[in-house]
DNA sequence: CATGAATGAGGTTTCATTCAT
DNA sequence: TATGAATGAAACCTCATTCAT
């Protein structure tokens, strides 16, 4: 991403300290369209252009780099949800609104989506792999979801709501969203979403932000039309306005 | 479960027709430990009291018996949910919240929430068993809830939402819950969900109940604080009450 | 081959001492088709009419059927290949050509040719079937016509030459042209051969024919054109005409 | 056979390009003796010193070995023949007998010998690989084979026979010879043969020596005790001269 | 740092044979 | 006689990981 200040010898870079990173980027793009399980060590090394042999310099097994993959990809994510979710002066409803698109952000993006569907897979195999998982990102992530829930509450801006359930209403919809796609290829209709590489990331980045605009409209308004009079004194809508 | 009548003769137990079941009881308790592909077909066949050739009499591969369990435990579901979807004389609002809380039975029983766990994580490896599901769960449940939120579209039960966007929002929480509690073995606060064998049914069944309600408030009502008054005056509520 | 006496009851033969024969009839067919090792004991049973376990009954193994089925097929001509050649005042050309086409009528029959492959393939993991092949068929047959070479050389109709390896040039080209079709596919041309069902059982017929003229021929006569005067004062020639 | 000049770092012999060749020596023991379908690629890698796993390193699959096995020592022989053919200014009579002879020293040669009747065995099981030595072998072979005989057939060297069938007398007696001492352990007498690894190789190959000759003096000659005056005035013998 | 040859455990599937009925 | 459910050995191939160089 940010680009290493001396470029010019890239090509003769010997002990690069970008290898870990190649290692991951390279499991990463085998993972996401092979899985966890199905793509090899060996694999991994000749993507990342070193022998099978040096992958293990860097990471002791397979499912170091897993672990690694979620830390650098999907920790950040609860991290910044954490950070949102601390600006405890804002109105409750632009903090939840303003994680969930942050959070619809990780979902739109590849690289990160194909992540907690190969957790969900390999938790049955690798139990220390979704605990850690659980501990850094869910656990995280939840957490400052139900803090904001709970202030909301407590400030009167939501209803009185358990937070714990709620929470589920608020990550459930971008789940599913998630491993409709990455699990059946299913997307909304007038959603390409081309299964091609050169994709075109706008159609994707639109499909999303037309889906969280759906979201947020149900999670915080619900699906009733509401009587005549109750729907238009709503003080100041959070949610980026309605779909059309 | 219940005990057959003549135990007497179990030994000489000839041409049972109960054996294709009780493998696939087995291995449904199986994978829901150690995953699909962790799995062994002699351990299968171990736990239905069978040796690990008499499995292959009954099914032609280990992918055919998790295909017969999606049939046996997920397809009546999604064929229910079908089924429920076709009253159309009702109160969309009404049928909505019936499919959600006869979804949400089936999320409870651990024998039917483990299934998707396990194709998710198989999807990769086993694709045709995602596309069995695709076709033959995901389409038609969703299919179901899809047309009767266009429905209640249509009649100004709901607002004028995108079905195909908004159905994420009815299944989304549920996915939640599952996940969070089948992978991670995170429930609410207050939940114990006992994972031991002898577990309170009841408190799982209470804890499910409670999350219903809750998702089917927000779900149909928003999580917002309504104008004072336009709470009262909604006409009859189809969600089955507030949560306290 | 041979009509059974009482043919009225056959839909209702019971406990019919036919079926042995029809044990035999069904696993050639299918060794024919598919092979020894891959043809399975429940094919032959339920292309026999009946039960996997009833084939036991009859015969003790598998490895049984087969040497059963080498006594039903081809001891027969092993023993009309002796019977051939005690005809001690025959010209030993006469009797060896008559050998030869009585082998050659056996190569045409699939049901005796499919053997001497299967035996060859089976010797390794049968010993015991190559063993009894030897003794009933080989040693006999070869005996025979080892033993009409040695008359023939010591009454002068054949040159000095060792029956032991001449008896190669006498078998040896049948079993090249069986192997060949069998194994290869390869037929002389024009000879179409139809692999099919109904197949022009004529064509093949005819196309052996031409074959042992040829051979025999060759056999007999060499291969060489001879010099002009003395190819014609062979006296009779016993190979049934020049080919073409 | 022959010791390796320095077996001091055999222990630590790496990247051996002999590895391969080391495979199908071993493979070809074990296919000779126990036939290719009982030998176990586990038996093959322990006799070539190396674990099972290794064994794939260098061949994808036990088909391949096979295949493998096929190229390097039987596809080099019809190859030969192909080129001995290809002397068209010889005496046919000559370029026929160079080849059978040299086809003889393949069959003397166990290492080679093994190869026809494991593929004959093998055909049904594994039809790829019979098509594969039909190609590369029979029609080679058996093509230069006829080339030569219909070449004799223009010239006048030979009479007037078809080709296609008289190479069937050319090759057949060959193949006699090897599956009777390969399938059957059947050789001619005075020829002790010697199954065991020391044998008289001398011995083997004085054998064959004699059933060539005698095979090239029935092919050419004939058995026929000619007439008096006939057999002497053939011009040359291209055969090598009579037995005995 | 880097290589890549080598290891060996592990699991699905097939099928001849047995045996209770 | 006959059935067919049940057994269990057997073998190919894969791949994460190690280690001599």
């Amino acid at each position: 991403m940010s680009a290493p200040p001396a470029l010019s010898r890239r090509k003769f870079r010997r002990r690069a300290e970008a290898r870990p990173d190649e290692v991951l980027d390279a499991a990463l793009d085998l993972f996401i369209r092979f899985g966890f399980a199905a793509t090899r060590v060996e694999d991994i090394a000749r993507r990342a252009g070193l022998s099978k042999g040096a992958v293990y310099l860097y990471y002791p097994s397979k499912q170091a780099i897993m672990q690694a993959l979620i830390e650098r990809a999907v920790v950040p994510i609860a991290a910044r949800a954490e950070e949102l979710g601390r600006n405890e002066g804002d109105d409750p409803r632009r903090t939840l609104a303003a994680i969930v698109r942050m959070l619809g952000g990780g979902v739109a993006d590849p690289r990160i989506a194909a992540i907690p569907k190969i957790i969900i897979g390999e938790a049955g195999n690798f139990p220390e792999l979704a605990e850690s998982y659980r501990r850094k990102v869910i656990e995280r992530g939840l957490g400052a979801l139900t803090a904001v829930l709970r202030r909301g509450v407590e400030t009167g801006h939501f209803r009185a709501l358990d937070p714990e359930l709620a929470v589920r209403n608020v990550v459930g919809p971008l789940l599913a969203h998630l491993l409709l796609a990455q699990v059946f290829g299913l997307r909304p209709a007038g959603d390409p979403a081309t299964a091609g590489d050169g994709g075109a990331e706008d159609d994707e980045g639109a499909a999303m932000s037309r889906f969280l605009d759906s979201h947020l409209d149900i999670l915080l308004n619900g699906l009733l039309a509401t009587a005549p009079d109750g729907s238009d004194d709503r003080p100041d809508d959070a949610s980026g306005g309605r779909p059309r």
